[in-house]
RNA sequence: GCCGAUUUAGCUUAGCUGGUGGAGCGUGGGACUGUUAAUCCCAAGGUCGAGGGUUCGAACCCCUCAAUCGGCGCCA
């Protein structure tokens, strides 16, 4: 039963001239009354499959012809290195087995015309039939490139002896001031679906010291851009006795890592997808430059975008920003205005907070937000109160400096940004399975 | 929440100033012994998003609603 042998192993001549046995699904098909081409599919690669009515026998021959798009089959052979097979390989088919069949009366949905009009992008009956647009090579690369980036997440951290530590999802507060909860009943109480880690990482930190996550986040945000999700992958990281600087340094290490890894894995999926390896090659050797709010604000000014000192930067702005960057660029130091409570003023200058925003270059926008947290216990109060956040929810937050408060720092990265960006896709849903957004819970 | 747009066969679409809807892909049948998104012939498949209005006559003009898409605010 267990599958042996894979197609890009036969494309790749580890088996000329033998007769094996393949299993897969039928990506095309076409032929004559005597002659059949069968382009078989699996996981790895496609293979021409060819079928004499004379060698195979009529039989078969018919079944065979019966097969139609996405049935699935076992198919036996010879591997036979030919010029006019695409790949260079092709099997001579001995014999063949429908698994399990397509049926005429619903014909696999997924065409060519609904694949080309998505132009690499997607439409409203992609969507729909998200669960059979998975198995087209496009989703295939983006399912593989995604799966390398949180490889390489992982191996970033847990090579600089980071613990992977796991928040709850249900949580009473909020962390993001301004962001929108969804509430959920528990058992005739209010919960809210998390929206970060952070909170509780920070209750960890005294314990492990360097930690990190990979966790879906939630955030009830009724945006409709190409850079937004309900639901998104959040990869977190938090450390004591750490600055704003040496944050930074970690976030542009995992990201520049992320970028190296997928040219070392997935630089064939990239290729297929149409991807730009040397601007990955770019991000992956060069430093990130680091620019004050004040300079990019002043940057603006001189660019005659319509901008006032206070303002968070909106999308439109990091646009106009990022736009001629090469590569990604910090931008810190926000006003103490634009922030939450969270976020340590700096001793300093108390208009800004230590914070940082990794922005990434292509017009893309913010992958990344962190900084140095509000540490002390009479800071973090005052910090509270200042914004009106009630106290009561986050008293266990607060306690966490009542006892041993140290200076500590993190940040979190929106995994599925980062796919998007790096593989050049037009919208965040084309690089997670099945997107969720306000309109979208299904399928 | 705001601004803009779209909706015609399973999919992708054409349809001019209003005069009872064309095609390609897919599916079915036929032809073809080396195709590369095979090709060629034939067939089935549409109350033109829903409801109302104007008109002798509406896919097309007007109104209401719905769904979807793009963008903005907010953010990862």
């Amino acid at each position: 039963m267990a599958k042996e042998i894979w197609i890009a192993d036969v494309q790749s001549g580890a088996h000329d001239g033998d007769e094996i046995e393949l299993k897969g699904w039928v990506k095309r098909t076409r032929g004559s009354n005597k002659i059949r081409f069968v382009v078989l599919r699996d996981s790895t690669a496609t293979i021409q499959c060819v079928a004499k009515r004379d060698s195979i026998g009529d039989e078969s021959f018919e079944e065979l012809k019966g097969a139609l798009i996405e049935a699935s089959l076992e198919i036996r052979g010879i591997v036979n290195p030919d010029d006019r097979a695409p790949g260079g390989h092709e099997l001579i088919v001995t014999s063949v087995r429908v698994v399990g069949g397509v049926r005429p009366d619903s014909p696999f949905p997924i065409t060519e015309s609904a694949m080309e009009s998505a132009d690499g992008g997607e439409t409203e009956f992609l969507l729909d039939n998200r669960h059979l647009y998975l198995r087209t090579s496009r989703m295939t690369n983006m399912l593989k490139i995604r799966s390398s980036v949180f490889g390489a997440i992982h191996s970033y951290f847990r090579d600089l002896d980071f613990t992977e530590y796991q928040a709850p999802n249900f949580v009473a507060g909020a962390v993001e001031g301004g962001s929108t909860l969804f509430e959920v009943p528990y058992f005739g109480k209010k919960a809210y679906l998390t929206q970060s880690w952070q909170l509780y990482a920070e209750a960890a930190m005294p314990a492990l010291e360097r930690l990190y996550t990979i966790a879906p986040s939630f955030r009830a945000e009724k945006s409709r851009t190409r850079r937004h999700l309900t639901e998104f992958w959040h990869a977190e990281m938090e450390v004591a006795w750490a600055s704003n600087s040496e944050i930074m340094n970690h976030g542009e290490g995992v990201v520049r890592h992320i970028a190296k890894r997928l040219l070392n894995e997935r630089e064939n999926e990239l290729n297929e997808i149409g991807r730009d390896l040397d601007l990955l090659a770019r991000y992956a050797d060069n430093p990130y430059p680091r620019m004050r709010y004040d300079e990019a604000i002043e940057t603006l000014q001189s660019m005659n975008v319509d901008v006032e000192w206070g303002q968070d930067l909106d999308y439109s702005k990091e646009k106009v920003l990022t736009q001629d960057f090469d590569v990604p660029h910090f931008l810190t130091h926000y006003p103490k205005v634009a922030k939450p409570f969270y976020h340590r003023v700096d001793p300093d200058d108390e208009k800004y907070v230590l914070c940082h925003d990794l922005l990434a270059p292509e017009g893309y926008g913010e992958i990344i937000g962190g900084g140095e947290r509000t540490w002390s216990e009479e800071e973090i109060l005052a910090r509270i109160d200042e914004e009106g956040v009630p106290r009561e929810p986050y008293q266990f937050y607060i306690d966490t400096r009542t006892y041993g408060g140290v200076p500590h720092g993190g940040f979190g990265l929106g995994v599925d940004r980062v796919c998007s960006w790096l593989s050049g896709a037009e919208h965040i849903r084309e690089v997670i399975p099945f997107p969720r957004d306000s309109r979208r819970v299904t399928p």
